[in-house]
DNA sequence: CTACATTTGACAAAATTTGACAAGCCAAAC
DNA sequence: GTTTGGCTTGTCAAATTTTGTCAAATGTAG
């Protein structure tokens, strides 16, 4: 159930010992959808990522890139036996 | 707007000489939404490739493997400066 | 022109996602 | 014990996305 993105999240937010509820404040969203972001229960929009980056003083692009990731992981889905061929087709492709 | 899956299906279908029609009618769906498969307007579900798989006598893990490239390409969608190292956690995570 | 294959656009139904709310859990303090 | 405060969980309606069909349009060979 865990995630990247979330994981990083909780470790950057505990590390300057803020609060579920101040991080919602600043994205305006529930704690309780916080929260669920933090344990990959619940993904975030690409725009709450941005707001977190920025109020937590990460890097953006470190944080979509997990974002990302997470996507990618969700896409796969339990597919994992064909994931690395086509994770080759895919980097080919993205070569152009 | 092409797919990796689509082209694949096309080519294999006029292979053989086939409709849409026919491939279609094997699916029980309409000759429309096989086009926009074959033209990846429209996702295939797993079955749906499945079931071409066997029509079509390909191999079905080759066509699925193709199936979950567009689903990763759909899932970078415009991110493609953030794919490479997404690609990289991904690809690390699916070792265990 | 006709006949048939394919494509396109619009649409309703179905499925998924989204975020809020309320209730619950858990530890620390009282 | 009970209260407090932070976090989690379940449920729900609204919003969004996806799915497949239909009818009309386009293309193409005879």
């Amino acid at each position: 159930m865990l995630n990247h993105l979330g994981q990083k999240i909780r470790e950057l937010r505990e590390k300057q010992n803020l609060l579920l509820r101040q991080v919602a404040a600043k994205l305006e969203v529930d704690t309780a959808l916080m929260s669920k972001i933090e344990r990959g229960e619940r993904n975030a929009s690409k725009q709450q990522v941005i707001d977190i980056a920025k109020f937590l003083k990460a890097d953006e692009n470190e944080l979509l890139t997990l974002w990302l990731a997470d996507k990618l992981e969700n896409a796969v889905g339990d597919e994992n036996h064909l994931a690395s061929d086509a994770l080759n087709i895919l980097k080919k492709k993205l070569k152009k």
